[in-house]
DNA sequence: ACTTGTTAGTTACAAAATCAACTATTATCC
DNA sequence: GGATAATAGTTGATTTTGTAACTAACAAGT
């Protein structure tokens, strides 16, 4: 009738919620490559993220882009934009469909993904370096599930 | 002399490049958890975060949630007035250093955040459910050392 | 052919995050 | 004690994101 907070086995801990623990590892793991592509790239999160989407799979549309990434068709139209501007891609309407266009790497922009991605290689091993080979491949594997990223 | 791409043991995958991967695991496995602290009690992120931090850790002051959840001090200063608004927490100011101040949960407060604990708990253990205790556990402990939170 | 619905992508406006500058108070050091 | 620096917290300007409405092109059903 009094308190709750004795019935109640009181085990939760902040620290331990997942979703809290992701987003805390996240932020963290991904500060010192942010560094590199905000700082000396100056790009912004979804603009790597589309240019690595481009540089690793090959010419694709914004849509397919969006859809992968699961990143809305905004930030994407923002995004190719600005990349666009850097001439790191390059558009071409689909003939047979007009309302499509596909986005395609210059040859700068390769330049810049292949350096960006030599960076991001070396970074994912020191992180991975903390761990045991196992532990990392099970990392992954737990990460991609709750990413519904089969 | 030509490229580069042959040299190179082009094994690289965006899928699996650790911060790439911890931030997709992160915003999927928020959603279910934001929907229910933004729809349902119109809160932000930060502002769950403070409460909670509050509700689990006791009374503290800003600086202290800042340094601990690493929340930059603009963004929990406006989290903490939203909060007061609501009647959520109260400020005391210290009568030892007059600059500071200590946050604390009045009763309403608390009894949002038992709420949401009880939620947060519950979709902690789906979410654990996906694999096995040991996997969880494992799962917990590398993510604590990626978020350096050991 | 022609209304109705969908899809790809953009734009406009509101909400939120970031960064720098600010106030008020305490600590340091000469 | 008084100048200088450091700290807690707030505010304002700019940037970035989120949401909704929009255009243009295609698809389907009648």
């Amino acid at each position: 009738m009094t308190e709750d907070s004795f019935d109640k086995k009181d085990d939760f801990n902040l620290r331990d919620f997942l979703p809290y623990l992701l987003n805390r590892a996240a932020e963290e793991s991904s500060l010192e490559f942010q560094k590199v592509y905000k700082d000396r790239y100056g790009m912004l999160r979804t603009e790597w993220r589309v240019l690595f989407h481009l540089g690793n799979y090959g010419g694709m549309t914004a849509k397919e882009i969006g859809d992968r990434a699961k990143i809305h068709k905004t930030k994407i139209s923002r995004a190719v934009r600005k990349l666009e501007h850097r001439r790191y891609l390059s558009r071409t309407r689909s003939e047979t469909d007009r309302r499509v266009e596909l986005l395609q790497l210059t040859t700068p922009g390769q330049s810049v993904y292949h350096e960006l991605r030599g960076i991001a290689e070396q970074y994912d091993a020191k992180l991975a370096g903390k761990f045991s080979k196992d532990e990392t491949a099970l990392l992954r594997k737990m990460l991609r599930r709750l990413a519904h990223m089969g």
